[in-house]
DNA sequence: ATTTAATATCGTAATATTGCGATGTAAATA
DNA sequence: TATTTACATCGCAATATTACGATATTAAAT
């Protein structure tokens, strides 16, 4: 037990659920939003700016890395990280087709 | 440690975050597509659909309700779900708020 | 009054996640 | 070359999540 059943859900229904919960942390969520208003980062600045050791904010990185939100990019000793437009604009529309879809509750609530 | 800090966030990160979250599991999906779809459920149409054990399915309705996103209603001996419309738009606005905004990529990636 | 049906809750095992110190690596600097 | 800087990864402890059987609860049906 303790293992989510992913065999038995449709392949869209565990894609999304899987993106959601990787933007379903606060840190991680803190670290898209720093990096949108700074256009780019590096994991020092958001050691800084958040107040996680630096091991914390690199997975939390590597997190954001795998669903391809971001990017980073080497510059000298340190990484250059920034959002992935494509790839935001993708989850853009993957969420709006769940999140804006019609809901027609019917009379028993 | 293995604990969320919590109050290094902003109060609207904290939210965002549990409510993605919530959401970021394919049973939890699977059971909002149903409800929408079918207008409303019981618990057991939804053991049937998923073949998830009856007690899985109460505990992922429990956490949906939590959130305030579907709402139970006892009618006999069963409890008739459906999407909670006020509160599914106000996470529509919410996601939207936050997916939709402008990202700038800027030239270092 | 008993039984059945639908659900919720409890307890527990298996697994996953979070956070961090320690350590490794690679580039820049002294 | 030695040191510093920025980052990734490993290993671990604390905690959270997932799933389910067992059991409790409540209403309908017999």
């Amino acid at each position: 037990m303790g293992v989510t059943k992913t065999e038995i859900y449709k392949d869209e229904q565990n894609k999304l659920a899987s993106l959601l919960k990787v933007l379903g942390h606060p840190a991680r969520i803190a670290i898209l939003q720093y990096i949108i208003n700074q256009k780019t980062c590096i994991c020092n600045d958001l050691v800084e700016e958040l107040g996680l050791a630096q091991a914390t904010i690199s997975q939390h990185l590597k997190e954001l890395k795998t669903i391809g939100i971001i990017q980073g990019s080497i510059e000298g000793k340190s990484v250059c990280y920034c959002i992935d437009e494509l790839v935001w604009k993708q989850f853009q529309e993957e969420f709006n087709g769940f999140f804006n879809q019609d809901v027609n509750v019917k009379q028993c609530c």
